[in-house]
DNA sequence: TTTCATTGTATCGCTTGCGATATAAAAATA
DNA sequence: TATTTTTATATCGCAAGCGATACAATGAAA
């Protein structure tokens, strides 16, 4: 019964882990239809929330560190995405802007968001069991957030 | 109201990205202390369950590639923990195999999945709750399998 | 004001993850 | 048997992801 917890069927995390890598290579085909992948997708997100942020708030916002995100964002720039400029007020600071391809690409990928929840729903995934879900994860997201930064 | 879609915070994908690597970093200190990787761990648990396994059967139960599994299974092989020999009926299969080192990390990590659990359990994941949480990720990553080879 | 600590980004090195492609062995077909 | 196709693995190239470290700008303290 201790060898229970062993198997891979049992393991909570494995299935995130596959759940999170197999949606997004089902984004992959509507993203790089125009060059992106799905991280760069979600700096996106971020950005036409609030354009002109520094990098450290793009990188809390999705729970990522620099030095991930600042390779990530300097690719973006490279692909006339968005712009890197000095802070003027806080000169360490990057403030990162949408170009105006940058902003089209909201109208483009309009879609993305209906396209992937049909790949999703299925008989215990549904509009009433999803907030459900996110609750879960929120939850689990939070626990973990703080038990690493004890 | 279109826009909702795109808030990040109306993103399940997001959440199972995010929760996955939070995890994953959650296993890091256990894991390191033997030498591991998260995936490298994914791999153990499925030579544990059945030791002598080809690499396509090892790809297949992770969902993986075997571009993926074999420079993985490469530097477990450096590193003593399995063995890859070339099948005798079928010399186009390679055939992993635990050392005796692999073996015993069953032992040495017999208390990870419990420390694990600890850093998830929540208000909203409990042991009566889990199993629903299991099927949702179940009937996802099954639907998202199968739109793959349409 | 000079010195020291903190903060915001960036660089380095390594492991994954995956699309594309190569290669050898086996199986199917001619 | 000779040829073609399929299968199992491996290699290549590139984008994350992250621990460790470097570095410059800011802020705090002496």
């Amino acid at each position: 019964m201790s060898k229970a917890e062993f198997k891979l069927d049992n393991q909570l995390c494995f299935r995130l882990y596959t759940a999170s890598r197999l949606l997004s290579q089902a984004y992959h085909p509507l993203l790089s239809e125009h060059g992106l992948t799905y991280p760069q997708y979600l700096v996106l997100l971020v950005l036409w929330e609030k354009d002109a942020q520094p990098v450290n708030d793009i990188a809390k916002r999705l729970y990522l560190e620099t030095n991930t995100v600042t390779p990530l964002l300097q690719r973006m720039e490279k692909a006339g995405i968005l712009t890197r400029k000095k802070g003027e007020e806080d000169a360490r600071q990057m403030i990162v802007s949408l170009t105006p391809e940058g902003r089209e690409l909201e109208n483009k990928l309009s879609e993305v968001p209906f396209s992937i929840g049909q790949s999703v729903l299925c008989k215990s995934i549904t509009p009433e069991t999803v907030p459900g879900l996110f609750l879960m994860l929120d939850e689990m997201i939070e626990k973990l957030r703080n038990t690493q930064n004890d």
